[in-house]
Parts: structure tokens; sequence; C-alpha cells
DNA sequence: TGTCAAATGACAACATGCTGACGTAGATCG
DNA sequence: CGATCTACGTCAGCATGTTGTCATTTGACA
């Protein structure tokens, strides 16, 4: 039997399948200007939230990644400059991971074009909707994520 | 200034991503046993759901992905015997995919374990929850599906 | 303090998605 | 009917994620 509920979570599941196939690609080319991706976004975003850096696999845990995926990305941005490997004080070989001026003005940047896109995409959805469809989100998440 | 508004709605958007790659890593593992991986069951279901079988980019439209990224998917799925190409009287070249006799077993193994997984995820979830939820996934799909 | 499990970096193999390019079959319209 | 535009199959290259393995460093605990 189909249970309506079944067939409405599965469905959920799909929809989130697709919007984040659509989110990848409208992160993509809103970023493209700036030489960003989203998986680049990700990261600088999650370093300029924090205040003293973070290493590898802190980076990995925020964004639920594996810390190879994480390393990949990061090792790149070095190389083109948004990115680089600081001394750790506390511990000898996982470095920290820090925002170069360039990546501070590509945060700047990325700020600057996800802000209005932001406000852009929600004008016609309440507060209400988008923090109920958070909570739902959250809740699912702390279910799978063991 | 951060508008509240807008913090939401980014929260909102990693968080989806977050939620997708657990989702990807539970399909994966749920259907492991039989030989499943997420990518080949999202195919199987959308071919299960049509009658009369559908062509590639007919099944990469319905997932809102490339005819490419589903020509590879399906090509092995016939290299392992649960689909098969069969002619389509209405085009020459682009034939029809359809679910061989192992395919259809897999489809039926695949609700066997994804109908209890739905609903052991969301019995503590109101049903107005989740359609509350949907609704506002697929606004967002809408508006980001030009 | 010595030992051992967990965390980390590094490298490899693989799965899944994308785009671009090319030639051909289908569909549309003058 | 013929020209042309679109859809499709195919191949290639690339980005992003996964897992697995191995050596080394950390850190915790007997």
């Amino acid at each position: 039997m189909h249970s309506p509920k079944r067939m409405l979570f599965l469905d959920l599941v799909l929809s989130i399948f697709r919007l984040n196939g659509l989110l990848i690609a409208e992160g993509d080319d809103m970023t493209e200007a700036l030489g960003l991706t989203s998986a680049r976004w990700k990261v600088i975003g999650v370093i300029a939230l924090s205040n003293s850096g973070l290493t590898v696999p802190g980076i990995a845990r925020v964004l639920g990644q594996s810390r190879q995926a994480v390393q990949r990305i990061t090792d790149v941005m070095v190389t083109d400059g948004l990115l680089s490997y600081q001394p750790n004080p506390k511990h000898k070989r996982s470095v920290l991971v820090v925002l170069t001026e360039e990546g501070k003005t590509a945060y700047k940047d990325l700020r600057d074009v996800q802000d209005p896109w932001a406000i852009e995409n929600t004008e016609d959805i309440p507060s209400e909707e988008l923090d109920a469809g958070l909570r739902l989100v959250r809740r699912l998440i702390q279910k799978f994520d063991k």
C-alpha cells in the first residue's frame, strides 16, 4: 500500500535532489565572474565565519564532507592564492587554513552577489515559511547524521 | 547589513546541500545489498512510473539532469541486466529504456526497503509539515528551473 | 611513562555530475 | 519539397564527491 505520507516523503527526497542540483548550478553561475564555484564558496564561507582559521578536517566536519574532498579544494585554492596554510600551534602536521587578502576580497565580492540573490529569491516567501522549512531540513539532517 | 531573511535563506541553502549528501549516503547504504546506488534507483524509479518506457533524454528531463549523465548510467545498467533498450516506433535512433525482469525485481526489492525507511523517518513528523516543506522546495525549484 | 586507538596527510581508484563538440535523424516552416 | 533548426547519440575532458589504504602524529589511559 502506498501510504500518502510515504509518497510525500519520497517526493520530498527527490525534490531535494533536484533543488540541490539547481542550487549548485545557480551558485556556479552567480560566482563565475569571481572565479569561484559552489565548492569553493562553501569553503570560503566556512573559513570566513571562523575567527582563527580551521584545519582541513575541521572544514570537512562543518560541511559534512570527507576531509579528502576538502583537501583537494583547498590545495587548488592555495595555488590560486585565495587561501594559505599557516602553522598550527596546536598541531604539528595539521595546518590552519586562512583567507589571504585575495581570499577576503573574494568573500566580500561573494557577499555582494549572494545577498541580492538571496533577497530576490525570497521576497515573495514569508519568513515563517522559510523558517519552518529550515527547521524541517535540520530535523532530517539530525536524523541521518549519526 | 545581514538581513535576517537573507541569513535564513543562505542557511537553508547550505542545509539543503548537507541534507542532499546525507540522503545520497542513506540511499546508497540502504540499497547496497540490492546492487543499486542512488543514481541507479533514481533511474529505475522514473522508468517504473512510466508505462511504456522512456528515452534517455526523457529520463534526463524528468530528473533534471544532462542526457549524457543518464546515458552513462543506463548503459551500465543494460550491461548489468537491469534495463534493456527497445526499438522506439516513434524514433529511429532514440531507443526506449525499459526494465528487464531483473530490473522489475530490483524495483520491488527497492520498494521493500524504501517504504519502511520512509515510514520510519517520518513517524514523528506531521504530514502537514512534510507537505509544507515539499511545497516550499517545489516553489524554489520552479524559481530556479528556467 | 608506555601503549594503543583516533586523527591526519597523502595517494589512488572510482562514481556521478557537468559542459563542449561533432555528426546525424526529426521536425518545422518557407 | 527543400532548407533549417532542434533533438539525439557519442566521445572527451573536467569538477566534485566518495571510499580505501598506509604511514605518521596526537592524545588518552592503564
